[in-house]
DNA sequence: GATGAATGAGTTTTCATTCAT
DNA sequence: GATGAATGAAAACTCATTCAT
């Protein structure tokens, strides 16, 4: 199934926006990457612009999709809840390196498309807010800084797309099971009594 | 005591180039930011990239040097040298914002000045590696993954530079202790019996 | 039959360089000279090294064209040879002066492409070689200093564009009498007895 | 004898103008030639066009010395006028390449400079017009064609400096040689009966 | 749907020159 | 006599974008 022209032109775009960054990547190059001209790719994208907030839309979409995915498949237990949603980042981040450091652009966003984009960004905090949340009225979680160990648990995540490479020492799995045991140590995760 | 004519394009360069990224960031710019002619700053660097270099290098220098004084004050005990390290780590990433988020423009480097860039940056890995290694030997850290704890205490104290304000509910004082404390508890920091 | 915008081009580019030097000449006046804009100009040649090396390419190209078409008029006598060699190019120094000055212009070529014009104004010397080297054998040329006489003829032959005029008080066809006479002597030409 | 400040600019000067083009050579690179600052150079000369003008001045003014020393060791004979004066020349062109080549140059004086120059150089016509006019008032030289004799000569003379090494395989003297014997052979020189 | 031509404002950088010290 | 700092204009070139076809 090839890709559409569109899913092609923002592919090329956002490898050349985490290279060079916004600033400094060229709508020239951008339409030689997927071989077009340019005046093709100003049919289908009206401007600069607009590739990059249709990247970083098109990235946090396939993050939260992945989150729920993993989510729909964890019962109401906060520590598997948390251990979910930490794979799935990490996965996430480990599978789509480009996707992932694309979102420090998010500087070059217009105001407008910025505010949008911080909305959507905010679900990110949320949903491991409120599981951590969770866990410490349960109990299971004994942290006496739960948002910034919610913060250490994001940025390590976001970390992994600047350092892990596929074919390095580490396989993808080795990955989840160490992030989710350092999620589960930040929290201060201590299984209640059965 | 003024600023160095040096100084003062160092210090306007950049703040432009955290605000707009190095690519997207202009010469015309910053030499307004600090009221001089173009050709005023030429007189004082060769150009745009020289700048960048420049800047980073004052600002692992400047890193470093805090990172030595902290540890001078600190005995031989490995949780005491990484909580002062830590510990300087925050404080230069709060007094410092700018200067910390900087360093994403590492990637604007040419191959060159990236090179030696990297070779300095190294020694920060190196100083949290052998700290973390002697609180193992002596058996007071008990994490599992040293080395991916090591990245979840620099990745956590790096994003203290994004969010934390000094006009904040949370004062420096409070950041140190509660980062410490987390960099303890990633790697499971175990007092030794008196 | 206009002459297409690359044509209008280096036309443009061709008095300008040979007015101010290549150094001095400036892509505004080009792009001024010609009606266009400079990113126009830049939308047919990628660069003022460009420019330089297809109109010296195009002098060379004409001026081999001419002498080509000369030498096949004439039979295998060295001396009619060499009269329609240097006639030929008198009348190109006499016609298209500015396409004989540029080739001053050549020390500003680049290595890379100073070193492929020279390979192919080699060719100009060889001709002029080889129809004196078999005046000399059939013993029609008597010269002793064979080398000597045609850089002289070569010489004599390129000055031409910088004094004559259309207008003067000599006409293409006296100049032609006249320098094919003196080529003729230069080589101590003598005819054989019939 | 170390040569004043002054005579190292302009030799300075010289130099990098014939390699550059006037339109291209920098100020700086002069000055930096020479080891002064470019303060320095602007205190010996006010502007870039004199040092051009002073540059051709010169060159003009060492060739007509030349030129008279070696007149003035010659008798009434137009053919050995010729000789010397030729001879002169090539010597010029011979050890001055560069002061040769700075010549083309000429077309980056200001009108005003230009016609001033125009006027000493015009004397180098007239040195060899008058000795062939003698000539073939004399009846030695017989050519039908003087003034166009007297063009070749100077024109073969002046492009010694391009291609004539003192380390190649002519020396100096075969070098004087050569083009004194072409030269006669140009005005068509024949002996007056004893 | 797609293209090549065109543009005007922008880029970094270099220039010849001046001036206070 | 000499210098380092400073400048305004201009250089070559690139940009995102538009438009007629």
């Amino acid at each position: 199934m090839r890709p559409t022209r569109q899913q092609e032109i923002i592919d090329a775009a956002r490898e050349e926006f985490v290279e060079q960054g916004y600033g400094a990547a060229s709508i020239r190059d951008i339409a030689q990457r997927c071989g077009m001209s340019m005046s093709a790719l100003y049919h289908y994208y009206p401007g600069k612009q607009d590739l990059l907030k249709a990247i970083l839309d098109e990235g946090v979409e396939a993050y939260f999709d992945a989150c729920e995915r993993a989510l729909a498949t964890a019962g109401p237990d906060p520590a598997e809840r948390l251990q979910v949603l930490v794979a799935a980042t990490v996965v996430f981040r480990a599978d789509h390196p480009v996707k992932s450091s694309i979102m420090t652009e998010e500087r070059s966003l217009e105001p407008e498309n910025l505010a949008s984009y911080r909305k959507q960004t905010a679900r990110a905090t949320q949903q491991f807010q409120e599981i951590i949340a969770a866990g410490l009225v349960a109990g299971v979680f004994t942290t006496r800084y739960p948002e910034d160990a919610r913060r250490a648990i994001i940025a390590m995540c976001n970390a992994i797309a600047q350092w892990w490479r596929p074919d390095g020492p580490l396989t993808r799995e080795d990955l989840v099971e160490r992030y989710v045991a350092l999620a589960l140590t930040l929290v201060e995760y201590r299984p209640a009594d059965r």
